[in-house]
DNA sequence: GCGAAATCTTTACACTGTCAATATTGCGTC
DNA sequence: GACGCAATATTGACAGTGTAAAGATTTCGC
C-alpha cells in the first residue's frame, strides 16, 4: 500500500516518453467496470474532507497529512493537491466545516432553552459539549497555525460563530449589539465570554484542568466545574 | 552548509570499514586548535537550548525542527539527539526555561504592586505582557501537544506556575490554598481566572481579538481591553 | 597511560509536502 | 459519432523532516 514512495533509482530517468497507453498494465481495471474503482473519482472533494475528518479524530492533528487523507480515501498521493492546492487548503476547508457544525451545534442548543438563566448557561455548555465531542476538529479549528482566513468558505464560517457570540452577549446585556462600533464596554463583555469559554476548554483538552479536578471532592467532572464557573460569573445577573 | 543530506547514492554503499583515521579529512582541524571549533563543543546542551530559542522567536513553532537548531548551533543534525533524545525532549526542555522565565516574570510583577486593586491587576496583565513578548515560547508552552510532562524539569516548572496561580487567587479571596484539596468555589475561582486570562492570550496571539478591537473606539489597545475585562470582573470586589 | 564512556559525525531510511510530467476520462463542438 | 480540450488522477522526483545505527574523536576514571 505504497509504503515507500522514494525508491532512489540507479539511474536518474532522462524522461523518456514511454507512451504506455493502456496496454503496459496489465490487468487493472477492464475498462469501464463500475465495480471497479474508476480512474476518475466523481466526488473526491467531499470523499477527501470524510476522510480528512476521519483521519484527524483518529490520528490527531498530527496525523492529518496530505498522504494520509489520500490513502484513506483510496487515491494516489497528489489526489488532494489538485482539489486543495496544499495542506494549508484541505485543512482551512476541514475547518471551515468545524465551524458550521459548531455553529449548528450552538442554534441547537440556543433552542431548547427556556429561563434565562438556562439559556445563559445553554451556550457555553454547548460550546465546551462540542469541543469535548469533536476535540480534532476543534483543535484544527483554534490550534491550528495554518489555517487560511482568506478562503471565503472559512471566513463565512468563522465570521458567523463570532456574529453569534456577539449577539448572545447582547441579548444578555438587552443591547442591540451592532455590526459596526462596540463600546469598550460591550468588546469587553464579548472578549470575556469568549476567552473564558475558548480558554476553559483549551486547558479543558489539554488535560491541564486535570490539576484542579483531582483535588476537588471526589466524582466532581468538568461539566460541573464550568456550570460553577458560569454561575460565579452571572451571580450580579441571576442573583441565586 | 548541508543543503541536501540524502543524496540517493547510486549504489547501496554496503558497509565498507573504510578506515579513515583522520588522514583522509585533509586539514579540518590542525590537532587542538583552540580557535578552530573543536570535536567536542564542552556546553552544547545550554547552547543548543538557546540556539532553539532563537530559531523559535525568529521562525515560529513550525521552524522548530532538531535540524534547524543544529545548524543554528553549527553541529550536525544528529548533534541534538543525544543530549534530548528526540524532538519532544528537546520541546519539553525548552518549555521548561519558557515557564521558568515566566514565573519569574509573574513574582516580579507581584513584588511592584501597592494597592490591592493593582495587586489584584499586576498578574494577568504581566500573563499577557510575557506572552506578547515571547509568543514563540509561550506558543510552545501552551499549543504544542509535543511536550512531556513527565520530564522532572517541566514538570516542576509547570507545576510552580500552577501554584502561583493558585496562591494569588487564594490570597484574592483571603483563604489558605491548600495544596491538597480544594472546595468546588475555590476550584471554579481558579479555573475561571485561569481560562479567562489564557484564553484572551491565545485568542490575541492569534488575531482573533482583531475583529473586536477594531470595531472598538479608535485607538483602543489589547492592554485596555483586557483592562476593562479585568475590572468587570472584579467589579463586585472593587466597587467603584 | 590506557581502556571505557561520553560526545559528535556520518550514513541511511521512512516519512512528509510540493512540483512537473504523464495518463485517463468527461464533455462540448463539429 | 468523432475530435479536441479541459478536468481529473497517477507517477515520479526532490528537498526537507525525525530517528536509528555505526563510526570517529575526545574526555575521564583508574
Amino acid at each position: 500500500m505504497a509504503k515507500s514512495d522514494t525508491k532512489s533509482e540507479t539511474v536518474r530517468s532522462p524522461r523518456v516518453p514511454k507512451r504506455t497507453s493502456s496496454a503496459s498494465r496489465p490487468a487493472r481495471r477492464p475498462a469501464s467496470a463500475k465495480t471497479e474503482t474508476p480512474y476518475h473519482h466523481g466526488a473526491l472533494r467531499e470523499a477527501l474532507l470524510q476522510a480528512a475528518e476521519r483521519v484527524l479524530e483518529r490520528d490527531g492533528l498530527a496525523g492529518l497529512t496530505l498522504r494520509a487523507v489520500a490513502r484513506e480515501a483510496g487515491v494516489s498521493h497528489a489526489a488532494p493537491t489538485h482539489h486543495f492546492g496544499d495542506l494549508t487548503g484541505l485543512v482551512s476547508e476541514l475547518a471551515a466545516i468545524g465551524f458550521r457544525q459548531f455553529n449548528a451545534a450552538m442554534a441547537s442548543a440556543c433552542d431548547s432553552a427556556t429561563t434565562p438563566l438556562s439559556r445563559a448557561l445553554a451556550r457555553p455548555k454547548a460550546y465546551v459539549a462540542y469541543a469535548q465531542a469533536h476535540p480534532g476538529m476543534y483543535g484544527l479549528m483554534f490550534r491550528t497555525e495554518r489555517l487560511d482566513y482568506a478562503r471565503p468558505s472559512l471566513h463565512e464560517a468563522a465570521e458567523s460563530s463570532f456574529a453569534g457570540l456577539a449577539n448572545a452577549i447582547g441579548a444578555m446585556r438587552q443591547e442591540q449589539i451592532s455590526g459596526d462600533a462596540l463600546t469598550l464596554d460591550q468588546g469587553a463583555a464579548i472578549a470575556r465570554a469568549w476567552s473564558m469559554v475558548h480558554g476553559f476548554t483549551m486547558l479543558l483538552l489539554d488535560g491541564r484542568l486535570e490539576d484542579i479536578l483531582e483535588r476537588l471532592p471526589a466524582g466532581t467532572t468538568a461539566e460541573q466545574l464550568l456550570e460553577a464557573i458560569l454561575k460565579s460569573t452571572l451571580a450580579t445577573k441571576f442573583p441565586a
